[in-house]
RNA sequence: GCGGGCGUGGCGGAAUUGGUAGACGCGCCGGAUUUAGGUUCCGGUGACUUAAAGUCGUGGGGGUUCAAGUCCCUCCGCCCGCACCA
């Protein structure tokens, strides 16, 4: 018989709406089974969804349903990560309200995502710009407040001239504005601070038990988070080369920062930075060094900038003392590498050790001392030249030191310097320093999250009342010019103090939106309430997220906010847990051939005809004329207009080829290249099963047959591959290699398919009907989670009047796959020569006479004795001559 | 510069974690069905010796081992992250 085609336009909707009413993707928070929470990141509402998020989502509704289907109560939601400056930008070019464009993208997202079929719990939907889930955020911004994790900062911040506001130091990329691409400005603004490095020690150590997150991801955490161990050094500055700043408080002594103590004898400079309290002190009584300074500060942070700066300094004429030899004295520049923002904002330059310090006493001839000796270099020639020398080694022209080892000295020379005192202080002190800074969450924009506070002149910063919650934005707001509309709304920021009712003004800066995505996690846990107040312990129910799929984009940002929310959540009695993510995997990105017209244009795929002749592709202008180039394959992008559109792809092949495809080809982890022909093979591959699915079925018969009591030889092969196929996929969903679980479906299918085609018309018996029965709703089960629409269809075919999407999984019989007898694989000295069928329990010695007996064998090894003989057992014999 | 990853057929990639290299798919070649194209089905497909039987083969070189894509050393190439962090 000739199967009818998988229609897969009408099955496909059909089955969605059987899950709609149903509601067979509604989680019960009181379900008692265990709980499985699977998320993958929420999108930004940018009007339309990309293959990227296909791909993610396609990973993540794997995962929840086959955890579904091994008996976990899934929670499986999602939302949208609604506020930000497109929204705004939107605003200014169409004369629309920011909500207005928001909204109605989140409905086009949301019918393009409910076509994907994915089992989400969709009435836990969220919108991170609803004054519902911001009153929460507001709340949490006072509990962090009152708890001393928020603070108001005065401080140099990262402007960006095109969006106009400040960027978080992890918002800024290679010395420009995340978004904007613009480069950033210093400016001094009083802000609102996260404290993140409250939580510098822990959100590193903690890193260590992160196991199911990508080394790739903890390493750089924790490279940001950049600890250091060293030790704080006051220099007492000479009197006599005080000058003008004699009396100056911050002239009196200097402290710098070190990570290498040892060094010490080796000092050729002290430096400071151009912001530095004593350059600017120094800089107020001399104007050439007051324009150095402000040449410093203009000087790019970019790569480029960075990287082509020469090291530049300005003596100020002061000196500090040697701790260790009183009548030592090193000179004291302004020097535009050092950071004010990390240690002291000072150093002691070690020319031979570091080499920035090389490349300036160079620049200054200042001289060179090596202090250090390489294991491996002759004392006799040993000199630095242009290549400071950072490593171990043996401490050398360093008085009491010399003969120490690196580690050694550091602790020596720490040792001498705590028990030594400047002005009644100990000279030094040990200390960790992180490259973390604590982070900046107020923004000058309207599409925020308000930030809860009145400023009032009698009492300060006050805050909102929790009754008054939430802050909502004012409507009535307009885009005409740039800069906050907050600030100039004629209404809306004049209150009443909350504390001594006197009139007031409201913070016009609203939230950083990386605040919205810290937490959102927690909100889908209970759709009613966020906060522990009236259902204490949901939120500790379902977190942590047991699986969190999302791209490597966000391995600082939104990962490290969100470690720091669950840990300040957790102090204020929200929850009761560390770290929100217990599983987190990076996917690929999706990637596509460009294609350049003769006029230099970007084409998009849809505009181009690709031909093969060969091996040779060339690409057409479809209506045009002219060749086409091909470019490189890269991130789909707007820009190079590589894109594929997810809508065209599912009303053209179904929302079942293209997750099928998505999760086919690569790696989970790596990207995957976007093809026509992929699209088309993956398309064919569900018309296949669907064909498959109905050969068995005919075969089956309208009756199942029971399960017999004894199975004949090809009832106990189909088994075998079925559930052996069934063990596979099983363990490859868990390790979300998706590649291989198709290519164990294809295997599986490829081998039933061939059993299938070799049953003539006689009547086939009702052990075998039943075998294949099994394997039937065992091939269903297994491309299920990644084809759902294509296996109800089948499952509904095979028979059964239940979805397969709440069916249970069936039950690997892992001793049915160990088979009586085992291939050995025959060596002679390391090469293949045959192959041998043994009894799974033959003994050693039998396996290996009747390998020794084989002809291949002894030809192979050509009249000489057997040296040795290895045998592995079921493996390999392995014969040495 | 520092840190990390990767390198397997024409292509995407498998390889029981030291035990048959190339599963599975794409592409290509041949055949069947078809008026034709498409679809579908069957067979082939790492290279070399035109067959048999072999030899070579996982970026290059070296090593450990009965056995190496897998472990170690070294070199080459590509990719990603960080950015003067004292």
């Amino acid at each position: 018989m000739r199967p009818e085609r998988y229609n897969v336009r009408e099955c496909e909707a059909k089955w969605r709406k059987a899950w709609a009413d149903a509601e067979i993707f509604k989680t019960d928070n009181g379900d008692p089974r265990p709980k499985y929470y699977v998320l993958e990141m929420f999108p930004y509402p940018s009007g339309r969804i990309h293959m990227g998020h296909v791909r993610n989502y396609a990973m993540g509704d794997v995962v929840a349903r086959y955890k579904r289907a091994r008996g976990f109560n899934v929670l499986h939601p999602m939302g949208w990560d609604a506020f930000g400056m497109p929204a705004e930008n939107a605003a200014m070019q169409n004369n629309t309200h920011p909500r207005t464009w928001t909204y109605a993208n989140i409905d086009a997202m949301r019918a393009q995502l409910k076509a994907m079929g994915l089992s989400l719990d969709w009435s836990r939907e969220i919108a991170t710009c609803d004054p519902g889930y911001y009153k929460h955020q507001q709340k949490l911004f006072l509990d962090f407040l009152a708890a001393g994790l928020v603070a108001r900062k005065k401080s140099k911040v990262n402007w960006d001239p095109v969006d106009q506001t400040v960027l978080a130091n992890e918002q800024v990329i290679d010395g420009r504005g995340w978004r904007s691409g613009a480069p950033v400005e210093q400016r001094e603004l009083t802000q609102w601070f996260f404290k993140i490095t409250d939580y510098s020690d822990d959100l590193l150590s903690s890193l260590d038990r992160l196991d199911r997150w990508p080394e790739k991801v903890r390493l750089m955490q924790k490279n940001w988070i950049g600890r250091s161990e060293g030790l704080s050094i006051r220099f007492a500055v000479d009197p006599a080369t005080l000058g003008p700043l004699k009396g100056e408080p911050q002239a009196s002594e200097l402290e710098v920062y070190t990570t290498r103590p040892d060094t010490l004898f080796g000092a050729k400079f002290m430096a400071v930075s151009p912001d530095h309290p004593l350059a600017s002190a120094a800089a107020r009584r001399d104007p050439a060094l007051a324009a150095f300074v402000e040449e410093c500060r203009r000087m790019g942070t970019s790569v480029a900038a960075i990287e082509t700066a020469e090291k530049k300094g300005y003596d100020t004429g002061l000196k500090v003392l040697h701790p260790f030899d009183p009548e030592w004295r090193l000179p004291v520049y302004v020097a535009n590498f050092v950071l004010m923002e990390y240690g002291t904002g000072a150093i002691f330059g070690c020319p031979a050790h570091d080499q920035r310090d090389l490349d300036f006493v160079h620049a200054y001839g200042l001289g060179v001392t090596p202090v250090v000796r390489p294991p491996e270099a002759d004392p006799a020639t040993f000199v630095i030249d242009k290549v400071a020398y950072d490593g171990a080694g043996v401490m050398i022209n360093s008085r009491f030191l010399d003969g120490l080892t690196v580690d050694e000295a550091k602790e020596e020379v720490a040792r001498r310097l705590e028990q030594m005192t400047v002005g009644g202080k100990p000279q030094a002190r040990r200390q960790v320093n992180y490259k973390l800074r604590d982070w900046g969450v107020s923004r000058q924009r309207y599409w925020g999250c308000p930030i809860p506070i009145v400023h009032c002149w009698n009492c300060g910063t006050v805050p909102v009342k929790a009754e008054d919650l939430p802050v909502r934005l004012p409507e009535d707001v307009s885009f005409d010019q740039p800069g906050n509309p907050l600030d100039r709304h004629p209404t809306w920021k004049h209150v009443a103090c909350p504390k001594c009712g006197e009139p007031a003004t409201r913070e016009t800066d609203t939230m950083d939106t990386f605040v919205d995505s810290s937490w959102y996690f927690v909100r889908f846990t209970d759709p009613h309430n966020a906060s522990s107040a009236d259902d204490p312990g949901i939120a500790d129910h379902w977190l942590a997220v047991d699986q969190y799929i999302g791209g490597i984009e966000h391995a600082i940002l939104h990962l490290l906010y969100s470690r720091f929310f669950t840990r300040a959540m957790k102090k204020c009695g929200y929850l009761n847990l560390d770290e929100p993510f217990a599983g987190l995997f990076t996917q690929g990105m999706v990637v596509h051939e460009t294609y350049r017209g003769a006029d230099g244009q970007w084409l998009a795929p849809s505009e181009v005809r690709v031909e093969a002749e060969g091996e040779t592709r060339r690409a057409f202008a479809l209506g045009g004329e002219g060749p086409v180039e091909i470019g490189p394959t890269e991130k789909m992008s707007k820009s190079k207009r590589n894109t594929v559109d997810p809508d065209d792809i599912i009303s053209t092949y179904g929302a079942d080829t293209a997750r099928w495809f998505m999760l086919s080809d690569s790696p989970p982890e790596r990207d995957v290249i976007w093809t026509e022909a992929g699209v088309q093979g993956a398309f064919k591959q569900t018309q296949r099963l669907w064909r498959l699915v109905c050969q068995i079925e005919s075969v089956v018969g309208p009756d199942r047959p029971p399960a017999p009591a004894r199975y004949g030889e090809e009832a106990r092969r189909i088994r075998t591959l079925a559930h052996a196929a069934l063990a596979r996929i099983e363990d490859e969903i868990e390790r979300l290699r998706f590649n291989v679980c198709v290519a164990a479906v294809y295997e599986l299918a490829n081998e039933l398919s061939a059993a299938v085609g070799a049953i003539g018309e006689a009547p086939v018996a009702d052990d075998l009907r039943a075998a294949f029965a099994e394997a039937g709703d065992i091939l269903v089960h297994c491309f299920a989670p990644m084809m759902p629409h294509l296996a109800e269809e089948c499952w509904e075919t095979l028979g059964h009047k239940t979805f397969v999407s709440q069916s249970p999984w069936p039950v690997a019989d892992r001793g049915l796959i160990v088979s009586s007898d085992v291939t050995y694989v025959v060596q002679v000295n390391g090469r293949k020569r045959g192959e041998l069928r043994m009894d799974r329990d033959a003994a050693q010695e039998r396996v290996e006479r009747a390998a020794l007996a084989l002809d291949a064998v002894r030809r192979a090894m050509d009249n000489k004795r057997a040296r040795r003989v290895i045998v592995v057992p079921h493996r390999i014999v392995n014969v040495v001559v």
